[in-house]
DNA sequence: TCCCATATCGAACACCATGTTCGGTTTCTA
DNA sequence: TAGAAACCGAACATGGTGTTCGATATGGGA
């Protein structure tokens, strides 16, 4: 718990134990994982675990920012040279890159504790991008905050099923579906032009 | 688990083990609850309770079943004077009518678990009602599991919005937004008239 | 109404995962 | 190279789970 040292070894353990996590999660359910699966996956002690953290949860939140953390950069950065709302094919790519990473946390026996985190941190993400993308006098037939869980849910959904086919699809593929489900929507109610989604 | 029987004190026990289950969604989450805050709260015995369910999450599942089997008949039942894809204002009436309920469910401290089971049931209903509207010839642009997909998870979001806003709202007026949501894209992809959904 | 099958009770039990403690060992870094 | 800090792992207390079993209560058929 005081570990949050640059100390080699400090970071050598908790990206063991993250490692670990992940490579369980693709085997089954967060729920039915054990601290002590997690330790001889990582070899890491027992009480080494509880020096970094309070318990599982906190371990799969810890591994849920990073991810979060990943997906903001690289929106943004794709962002630059391509502005709009969610550099959707972008996000799709990247999430075929991280395959694993992704597919442990989005889809896996991955708990469903990230199911809100997760889709909670990205709704928090799509709703900051829509405020700044919609007309000044926006009359919210309905409210942006739900616009923006909307998004996030279609997102997730596709996503997940992408996952489930064994991600045969193209990223370009799973975009043209999700601009095909959220783009009339969102034309419809913003009654304005908001480019390419 | 050999209690199938219609004995009086058979379906007393489970009504009050369901009752307890749902009273205590509303306090707390579900993987909080115990095996034990269940029986002191229905005042049955622990023998009695695994005589009845393998587990708490069977109790579960016994739940979710039961108010998947009410909002199927309601909505069928609403289906003959007024056919379509989904009577969703009838649903989100249902909704207001069946309270405390649903709000144990979909939103309550109310597990993942049933974001996936409940949420899974409800996209088969959906998809099995989209498959008798459609067009003979659809060309399916977004295969049906995915648009089924789509309109549950949309429906749901709101419903959790609606409960995270004490039901301040009016089902007509969260109807207007799930049409909102839902039917730009629908006429969109099946590029044909499917009426009021 | 009576009788018996069966449901319920509840205490006791074995089991297993959790999170803590602590003395000893290893490893980093200054 | 020395000392601070991280790691190890065995041992422990705790608490929830699911089972067992003999005793008691209750419902339904005759």
């Amino acid at each position: 718990m005081r570990n949050d040292k640059d100390d080699r070894r400090s970071k050598r353990t908790r990206q063991s134990l993250g490692d670990a996590l992940i490579e369980l999660m693709l085997e089954k359910h967060f729920e039915e994982i054990t601290v002590q699966d997690i330790l001889d996956r990582a070899n890491i002690g027992r009480s080494t675990f509880y020096a970094h953290y309070s318990d599982k949860e906190s371990l799969l939140i810890s591994q849920i920012e990073q991810v979060i953390r990943d997906m903001k950069a690289y929106a943004t950065e794709a962002d630059s040279t391509h502005p709009g709302l969610l550099p959707s094919l972008e996000l799709f790519r990247h999430v075929k890159e991280q395959r694993r990473l992704m597919q442990a946390f989005v889809w896996g026996r991955g708990a469903e504790l990230l199911t809100n985190d997760f889709q909670g941190k990205m709704t928090a993400l799509i709703e900051q991008k829509l405020r700044a993308l919609i007309p000044a006098a926006y009359e919210p037939s309905v409210p942006l905050p739900i616009v923006a869980k909307f998004v996030a849910s279609t997102f997730l959904l596709l996503l997940r099923w992408w996952f489930d086919e064994d991600m045969q699809h193209t990223p370009e593929q799973v975009n043209d579906m999700f601009q095909r489900l959220v783009m009339p929507t969102l034309h419809g109610l913003m009654m304005s032009e908001v480019g390419e989604v």
